[in-house]
DNA sequence: CACGTTGGGT
DNA sequence: ACCCAACGTG
């Protein structure tokens, strides 16, 4: 049995305009942590996952992990008839085939219910293909989405490169060839920590705990990209891999057969990789960030809303990277821009871009394999 | 080799916005003096010229004459890339076939390049088809955009006609027929003036120096205007003059081998034609602005900024003059209103309206030719 | 269903 | 001037 309670329904309804267009069908994996989504786009190129932990509900309750399957084309239509701030709660019974949707307006003066059909989705659950990388941009994501919305009109993929000097997006197209330089804030460039994706959204926050696709036998295998067929993208896909002519490369999924054995481990694994070189420069809490720039809060009204440091660009490099991407793509994850002030991009050469949103107790990320053959 | 920074990129992103539905190709004439455009609109009715003095820029070399040829969809793409107030640096090689451009933040934290190709076009040199007009109406050129705009709602073409009493703007349609009277301003309607496009965009500026298209032998021949197959607008072009059947008239384009001859007569021509009426009410700026609304700067900022009168409705009229235009046409020209706050209208009977958006130091002009048998 | 364009509001 | 929403088109 599910009930987990939203304070605010905008979030989810951000997080579905978000990611409708990338993915139709995805399984809400819930269980006693977390509610996760994982799912290739539509094309079988990017991989989407989602992760709600139960803290960011104000209240979260699973008795057993259960997988929702959910067409999102329908749940974003049951979503739209949610105002932004009203209360969501989210329920289904054991074995349930309808997710029970309430809404409640702040004051209360009206509620409303909805049921929505589920659906057996087939959990080919994917394992995310990478879990360290040689290089991380932490930038505004409205620059990034400018960037890459720019960029995109001038050619069909970008090469982004990090170097001490910055990073650099450019992009050949027929009529223009385009660059855009980003310098890294005053005292933003740093090196020798280790790079990976936060346990969690919470910045800053503790950094063991509740990863659902970090597993510690997958460490050092990052890329598990095929390197055949140069100059195209890479599907993350395994079902189509015999039988179609697809230009695109493909990941190997990996059926994910370690989940669950994972909980507490991030926070060793950091450990043991960290000697040789410099430590992360505050305590030891895995983000790495700077104490430049102690921004004064900017009011925004929501506590929970991280709001230090989001016009910053913070690069932090332990390798220099190149690499090629599909704008098209780019420019959809970077929709998420309403979920998060800030975006990292992850990256080390050859092996697929993490794209990240982080928000208060959850992120939405997005994979997406470079194209080879020209970085 | 040229060179030209220009403060805000904004400027030339509204100037795009301006021209871009009204032409595809052409040729920025760049030499030392300044960048000039002229070209005749796609359906060869419209006569486009849009001039940039060296002055207009914060850093401006060109060390000789080069014509850059631009196709105006590329730097439009390239041009939305840049910020509003982005610096934004013009550059290009002699007999280079790329133009490059560098944009760069106010604060310099990111810095964009962009090289777009550049393409050869057949520089028919346009003669610009008039000098002197009979009547001048300064007026806001937000009430200009208005006024064509909700003519245009309409009927295809609209009447304009200066007299004494103002200019009234008058559209006949099949539901309804429209009549716009515009009086102007207390004591700013003059007569016996020279009325001719100022040299330049500078508001009050010297009236002599670098005009391009002024040539001093085609000063009195007006009308360049056939007067068959009436109805319609005129042609500017020459290219097709004989092959084609469209509607459209057309303006003799003239070789413009005088160019250059005509520094500095401008205002020997006011002098000499000034007697007998109002004199202008401020000095003898060649601009005939009066000294009503004496504005409080406007705080932009930008001293170059011409901020007083614009909401005064000017009329300078040595004769009554009627002509009809499609409002097709002069809700395109309106687009400039981003530009600059006032719009210049000149006329004569029989001869193209002159639409003149005046700003820093450059203009954009618009020629159009009247449609004869009904004015 | 998605994208691009246009119009209106802040 | 900028951002958001709605409409129409591909």
């Amino acid at each position: 049995m599910l009930e987990a309670k939203l304070q605010e329904a905008g979030t989810l309804k951000k997080l579905l305009d978000s990611i409708k267009e990338l993915v139709t069908d995805a399984n809400f994996e819930c269980n006693e942590e977390a509610i996760v989504l994982q799912a290739m786009d539509n094309s079988h190129v990017a991989l989407v996952s989602v992760k709600f932990s139960a803290a960011a509900f104000k209240r979260y309750r699973c008795d057993r992990p259960m997988p929702l399957g959910v067409n999102l084309t329908s749940l974003n239509k049951v979503l739209r008839c949610a105002k932004d701030d009203d209360i969501c709660t989210l329920k289904a019974a054991d074995e349930a085939d309808v997710l029970n949707l309430v809404y409640e307006a702040k004051n209360s003066d009206r509620i409303a219910k909805y049921d929505m059909k589920l659906m057996d989705i087939d959990a080919d659950t994917l394992q995310i293909p990478d879990t360290e990388y040689d290089a991380r941009v932490t930038l505004p994501s409205s620059e990034f989405t400018r960037i890459v919305r720019d960029l995109s009109q001038l050619g069909e993929s970008v090469r982004i490169e990090v170097s001490k000097e910055g990073v650099r997006f450019a992009s050949d197209g027929e009529a223009a060839n385009g660059s855009v330089l980003l310098r890294q804030s005053d005292g933003a460039l740093i090196s020798g920590t280790t790079i990976r994706p936060k346990s969690d959204g919470k910045e800053g926050g503790e950094d063991g705990g509740d990863e659902a696709e970090g597993s510690s036998s997958a460490k050092k295998e990052k890329a598990k990209v095929k390197k055949e067929k140069g100059d195209e993208d890479v599907d993350m896909s395994h079902e189509k891999d015999d039988n179609e002519d697809e230009e695109e490369e493909e990941f190997k999924p990996v059926e994910n057969d370690e989940e669950g054995e994972e909980e507490q481990e991030n926070e060793e694994d950091e450990e043991e990789e960290d000697g040789g070189s410099k430590k992360r420069k505050k305590k030891a809490n895995g983000t790495s960030k700077p104490a430049k720039k102690p921004k004064t809060a900017k009011s925004k009204g929501k506590a929970t809303e991280e709001d230090e440091s989001a016009t910053d660009v913070i690069i932090e490099m332990n390798q220099h990277v190149c690499l090629t991407f599909s704008l098209k793509y780019l420019v959809n994850f970077s929709k998420s821009a309403t979920l998060s002030n800030k975006v990292q991009l992850m990256m080390s050469n050859d092996v697929p871009l993490l794209v990240s949103y982080d928000f208060n107790q959850g992120y939405i990320r997005y994979y997406l394999a470079p194209k080879i053959g020209e970085d």
